[in-house]
DNA sequence: AGCGAGTTTATGTATAGACATATCACCCGT
DNA sequence: ACGGGTGATATGTCTATACATAAACTCGCT
């Protein structure tokens, strides 16, 4: 249209994500403070002189990103600042010992299969009596204990298991390869290492200790329950967190 | 429409959705397993009767949320098993115990501003000199000690902090909500209670706690360092990922 | 065989127009 | 004042079409 400014930035080639860029901008910058009203559709396709289609795809990916809220007949908003939250990947620790350059060691200490009794069916959250595996064992970089791990399958949801071989590759990993899931939740706590744990990571009894317990489910049907105890003062979890790349 | 399936089904509403979470099902039940192609956009709009458009708004949704992957004149593939990531949302403290239906209390330790010396650069993460606030406070739930914050903020970056009066509000609240940010950076660890967090948090001495450090920028550039100390055995992070709602 | 140019193809972006739908704002009647 | 109806309006979905672009494939030349 006409204003000197029509060449804009072409920062990002195509005009959609030019459009979708200097929204972020200006929410990201303050310019547009949360609870703001963003320009009308119209508005901004005549400010860039295109087709609305063009506006909403870039006001939807916002919407999908959760940094502004669309209302009918009302407008569009910038959204209240989040919960200050993080996207926390917890990989497969053969890979995350991998990718620190670090020799990756596995050793299983227990395994059995039986059927489920009441404290196997609560920590999974089944009902009715099922077949589970436990798998206990330990992951060392360096040859250093990394990670004790403690593990609940449930053989009915994951037959497969029953057939695996975890004398030389870690639950985790085959899981993670072979079994889609669709949920899972994970809950972080602290602990001291008390004399089984100290004995396993090769710490004093009484040093602290990070523990990830996390249930995974497909379809609502619980697959598997697991207990990771590193030691605390070693280990960090890290996660980092982008506005939206 | 002709074919028996046309009635589909109408748990979504409208066709877009209704195509993509057809999609998404038999992804995550394992029917298109990660490699796989996924049929043209022709294909699928042959399939459902529709635009290509509309079958390019299902795709480019799935692909914004990583679970297939596209290339040009190639096709459309399920993408191989992510990491196991979750969204680990640290919420406000005071909001985290509202939303538990405790009642929050907050006080203030100590608090001082001066030029950053080596150790603020460091912890911040700034080169240059700058001045800076420390902040020293609890929370508690039911006046049953919380957490402990010990914070630094770039006075430089957010001179309103300078004006803000954290006798009554918690610094995180008040960031929270006057500052924006574009990135934050978590590291989870575990300790065990020194003298200091043990009598600030009442618990006994060699007692675990879970610690959390958060760096925040905005742009790049350093707005707050902080390091939250909870006690371990009575807080939990909870992580909850489902695939893409 | 090896290599480069041209062709094909699936996705990527953009358009103008249409109808649907949720809601807010206003007006009207009681 | 209050409640209900009604119209205006911004977003939500969808279509049919067009051209751009990147990458894989084909083919022919050396």
């Amino acid at each position: 249209m006409s204003l000197a400014d029509d060449s804009a930035k072409p920062g990002a080639g195509t005009l959609y994500k030019t459009i979708r860029q200097d929204i972020e901008r200006r929410i990201l910058t303050g310019e547009w403070p949360p609870g703001h009203r963003i320009p009308f559709e119209h508005e901004i396709m005549a400010r860039y002189g295109c087709s609305r289609m063009t506006v909403n795809k870039a006001l939807s990916e916002l919407a999908q990103a959760d940094l502004i809220e669309r209302r009918r007949r009302a407008g569009t908003f910038v959204r209240r600042p989040q919960f200050l939250s993080a996207v926390l990947k917890i990989p497969d620790i053969r890979a995350e010992i991998g990718a620190l350059g670090r020799a990756y060691g596995y050793e299983l200490i227990s395994t059995a299969r039986r059927a489920a009794n009441a404290a196997d069916r609560e920590r999974l959250g089944v009902k009715k009596p099922c077949k589970v595996a436990a798998i206990r064992c330990r992951h060392s970089a360096d040859n250093v204990p990394f990670a004790l791990e403690d593990r609940l399958i449930d053989l009915d949801a994951v037959p497969d298991a029953a057939k695996a071989n975890f004398k030389i590759d870690p639950p985790g990993s085959w899981l993670l390869h072979h079994v889609p899931w669709t949920e899972a939740e994970h809950a972080i706590s602290a602990i001291v290492a008390d004399e089984a744990i100290a004995e396993g990571l090769d710490i004093a009894v009484g040093a602290p200790c990070l523990v990830i317990e996390r249930h995974t489910w497909r379809q609502g049907q619980p697959l598997t329950a697991v207990r990771l105890v590193y030691p605390g003062e070693q280990h960090r979890l890290v996660a980092r967190f982008r506005g939206s790349e």
